[in-house]
RNA sequence: GGUGCUGUAGCCAAGUGGUAAGGCAGAGGUCUGCAAAACCUCUAUGCGCCAGUUCAAAUCUGGCCAGCACCUCCA
């Protein structure tokens, strides 16, 4: 498949280092707070990259990480009166049952940052070892971002560019810790009150950039395949991982980078200063959490993607339709016994047409029309449909529905008997045309949670 | 100031040179005792505006208008 690669600027080959083996890392959280539906993005996009690459057949070492040591983290602890570690644990709770929801796959590891401060100190001690780092006054370490020729090769800003265009850079930076303004903290000694661990250079903590350098070394290796986030994140944190690896290890750190565009509200990144923000949970409760990974689909990762209520609306009723299908097919096997396997031919198309969607940079919303062309087919060909060829395009459905994630919330429970015999009484009810009473265990039905659809082959209970 | 992104039907959104996918909403029809679901048909002579290149442009070039983002810890 072809991927964007933010590092070229263009659409390349995704080739792992070890054929059939992909080694990706995902900047997941910070975990202070409950996550934000621009969160869910990358979470949803990169879910749907990882299972599109399982079902190509690879393995997939997936590593997103939980960063709970940072200065948000310990200015929310101290507003709250509780400890940092157990907000964190709190809202890392909170995160995983969001993550479920969304129905996104655990990543194969979820290292965490304070889990890993042995492995921080090793790289900064590469770093400093190496020239690139340097123990300032106070105990904090700095990186020496000048020093790294490829600085700005992710971003593709120049240091010198930004300096003299930023202002804010020079009055609010000009600290006299640093030996220049482009030099950022590896290692912070610690403040008052502040949790510390020991260090060759004092007690303090670790940067926020150097963690995820630290992780990705530990748990996929020196160069990894793909690393992906959110496009904001290209800058500063993303250049300064590649600089750190890249100095301490000696070779390139990320073949691959993907970022994903920003999820905004009327048409306006989200912010807590602008009162238009949005958690994940606040969504779910009100349209589902499947509502909003579908959602989070219906745009290319790329696009800015704008939220309205009115949308996931409209995505609930796609779902629907993608639903009832799923359930037609069953239905058919069940009750008809038409022996067409002309679905076989349409099952093969839409899985063509699905993959070719896919391997163009994640296509999903193409992906989505594939599936949909296949459902106006299932729908059409179910009746007259033999059984094998009904079980294949269940199964097909469920493999390309599978890959996006979704429709994965069938109700497999079975009929209770009651309402069996209220549906045959009905029946009987129609045959002797008593409508009055058909249409009285109908509403009855209703009430049990089911709705009866009168098809040829006969009745079809939907739960409701 | 630097670096990028976006502008396609009522709404969302694919489409990077060959004559506008898909979803939601809406209209008509078929089926049905009535419904529901499903299916069929319809809904952009036009893709922000103006020029240009070309046999051919939503797609390439130039200009303009509008909106958005990043530029040191925000996905």
């Amino acid at each position: 498949m072809q991927i964007f690669n933010t590092l070229t600027r263009k659409k390349e080959e995704f080739i792992p280092q070890v054929p059939g083996e992909y080694r990706i890392y995902v900047c997941g959280p910070t975990v202070y707070n409950f996550i934000h539906i621009g969160n869910a993005r990358p979470v949803v996009v990169f879910d749907v990259l990882r299972r599109y690459l399982e079902y190509l057949g690879n393995k997939v070492c997936y590593v997103s990480n939980i960063t709970d040591i940072d200065d948000k983290l310990i200015r929310t602890a101290a507003e709250q009166g509780v400890s940092m570690q157990s907000l964190a644990q709190r809202y890392e709770n909170e995160y995983f049952t969001d993550l479920d929801g969304l129905g996104a796959k655990r990543a194969t590891v979820h290292p965490r940052a304070t889990e890993h401060i042995a492995e921080i100190l090793d790289i900064i001690r590469d770093i400093v070892d190496k020239g690139y780092g340097y123990v300032a006054k106070n105990g904090d370490v700095y990186f020496r971002a000048k020093k790294f020729k490829d600085y700005g090769k992710l971003s593709h800003l120049v240091l010198e560019d930004l300096e003299s265009g930023n202002r804010t850079l020079r009055s609010e930076l000009a600290e006299e810790l640093k030996e220049d303004p482009a030099d950022f903290a590896v290692w912070k000694a610690a403040k008052q009150g502040e949790p510390y661990w020991d260090s060759p250079y004092g007690h303090g903590r670790p940067g926020w950039h150097i963690e995820c350098s630290a992780m990705a070394r530990k748990h996929l290796g020196k160069t990894i395949d793909l690393h992906c986030g959110g496009e904001d994140l290209i800058f500063p944190h993303h250049e300064n991982e590649i600089a750190q690896s890249e100095c301490a290890n000696g070779c390139e750190f990320a073949h691959y980078w993907m970022h994903n565009g920003f999820l905004n509200i009327d048409n306006q990144k989200m912010s807590k200063s602008k009162n238009n923000f949005f958690t994940v949970r606040d969504i779910a409760s009100h349209y589902g959490y499947e509502a909003l990974r579908y959602f989070l689909l219906t745009a290319h990762y790329r696009s800015p993607l704008n939220y309205t209520p009115d949308l996931l609306d409209a995505c609930k009723a796609a779902l629907e339709r993608l639903y009832t299908c799923r359930d037609n097919l069953d239905f058919a096997r069940e009750n008809a016994a038409g022996t067409s396997d002309a679905l076989l031919a349409k099952a093969q198309e839409a899985e063509q047409k699905f993959r070719t969607a896919m391997d163009d940079d994640l296509n999903t919303v193409n992906a989505l029309a594939a599936l949909f062309d296949f459902v106006r087919e299932c729908n059409t060909l179910a009746a007259s449909s033999s059984p094998a060829a009904l079980v294949q395009a269940a199964a097909m459905f469920d493999t390309l529905a599978g890959v996006l994630g979704i429709v994965q919330h069938r109700e497999k429970s079975g009929v209770p008997a009651d309402v069996t015999e209220l549906v045959q009484a009905r029946t009987d009810a129609k045959k002797a045309k008593d409508w009055a009473r058909a249409d009285a265990i109908r509403d009855e039905l209703a009430q049990k949670g089911y709705a009866v659809e009168d098809t040829p082959q006969g009745p079809k209970l939907v739960k409701k």
